[in-house]
DNA sequence: TATACCGGGTTCTGCCATTAAA
DNA sequence: TTTAATGGCAGAACCCGGTATA
């Protein structure tokens, strides 16, 4: 009995969709001494007790070692593709090579997602074929495999991609929205065209409920605002609307401008930091002589400000506040907590080195690209009494 | 010409748990 | 029982420049 994984295996071989194309390309030569050895095994020491799970396919590990995949790593990631009798390592880095991925970055794939090494040449040029739909060159899909191989090689099903790029292309997204959605946030295109639709009629009931009348402008809206939105589920994203609402005592015309706009960006955002945030903010400002009105005033207008983590923001308003810039004026012109704390001191003390009267003038320089700031400081420089 | 307003670009994977399938 | 597929989670900002307007 104990041979009958063998023997599976090896009927297995003969049922369409394996990796037949390019199994005898990689380890060929192992197969019949593989088999012998393990028929053998198996029938002449039945007495000994059976190992608990299937031994690792040495050969493969041999492989895998000679191609400086991080062994170890793959153990750790997915233990049951080195116990695989049949895999495609070597049609995988073949396949890749040909795409433009180095010997590394080839390792450092099967090393991070073990899996990708099961993968048949058909699925990969299928599911490459399709990615190429939206990216207009190899090198640009070789570089997000490097970076998170795991939205490419999860699955398996380039039915279900193929579902996905259609669906998302009726949400009225054009194919710029596409590629920056597979740039940022890959996995949205490996979630089943299920999850990705429960999202979105989700979404859309959100829109409506709030009194909203164009639920798909809405869903398009949000997505191009926040591309991490499929990514995450349903309870969270509904979470923190709830919260919001409650929090800031918003209308309902007032929570569905603020999600369709900057709000969205942060919906994705883990619920119990948003709380905490929120929580942190609130006592900060208070503590700052702030009143209810201006914290929903400070989080409609500039929502991101919830982003950003407590200490980061306690900084950053100590700092603004002892550069001599009032609350008021955050509230009045809150970008300004876009910038790091570092680069609004410094630019804090450059103006204070040239006189600037932040209470004339207000805080607006402080919020411009580093190009525009050096020219403001130059031409502060030449005229002082600007 | 300088400033204000606003939106876009960058990036966000790696792991664990659960369910389905073999 | 094992493996594959899938869902879900934690983590946590900063900067630039186009265009309208004063």
């Amino acid at each position: 009995m104990a041979a009958v994984p063998g023997v599976r295996a090896l009927l297995s071989f003969h049922r369409p969709g394996l990796l037949l194309d390019t199994f005898w390309l990689t380890r060929a030569p192992f197969i019949s001494i593989w088999y012998h050895r393990r028929l053998c095994s198996d029938t002449t020491k039945s007495d000994e007790p059976k190992p608990l799970v299937n031994p690792e396919n040495k050969s493969l590990l041999e492989n895998l070692n000679l191609m400086g995949v991080d062994v170890k790593m793959a153990r750790q990631r997915q233990p049951g593709v080195l116990r695989k009798v049949f895999t495609n390592e070597q049609g995988l880095a073949t396949f890749l090579q040909g795409k433009g991925a180095s010997l590394k970055v080839i390792a450092g794939i099967i090393s991070r997602y073990p899996r990708a090494i099961t993968r048949s040449i058909n699925q990969l040029e299928q599911r490459w074929e399709l990615w190429r739909n939206i990216f207009q060159t190899d090198a640009e899909i070789v570089s997000i495999l490097d970076r998170s191989p795991e939205s490419f090689f999860r699955s398996s099903d380039n039915g279900n991609l193929e579902k996905n790029i259609a669906f998302l292309t009726s949400l009225g997204l054009n194919t710029k929205d596409l590629h920056r959605l597979l740039t940022t946030a890959p996995r949205t295109f490996s979630n089943s065209i299920e999850l990705n639709k429960q999202m979105v009629e989700f979404l859309e009931e959100i829109c409506v409920d709030l009194g909203g009348n164009n639920p798909e402008q809405f869903v398009k809206a949000v997505i191009s605002r926040n591309l991490y939105i499929l990514i995450r589920s349903t309870k969270r994203v509904k979470k923190n609307i709830d919260n919001l609402k409650a929090s800031l005592k918003l209308s309902d015309s007032e929570l569905l401008t603020l999600l369709q706009g900057p709000g969205a960006e942060i919906l994705d955002l883990s619920n119990e930091y948003l709380k905490n945030n929120f929580n942190t903010l609130q006592q900060k400002m208070v503590s700052l002589g702030c009143h209810e009105a201006d914290i929903k005033k400070l989080i409609v207008s500039y929502p991101m400000v919830l982003y950003i983590g407590p200490d980061t923001l306690s900084t950053k308003l100590d700092c603004l506040l002892k550069g001599g810039i009032t609350m008021k004026q955050i509230l009045e012109k809150p970008k300004v907590l876009d910038y790091s704390t570092q680069n609004i001191r410094g630019r804090i003390e450059e103006l204070q080195k040239v006189g600037y009267d932040f209470q004339k003038n207000g805080i607006n320089i402080l919020d411009s690209s580093r190009k525009r700031f050096a020219a403001k400081i130059e031409r502060l420089v030449a005229t002082p009494n600007d």
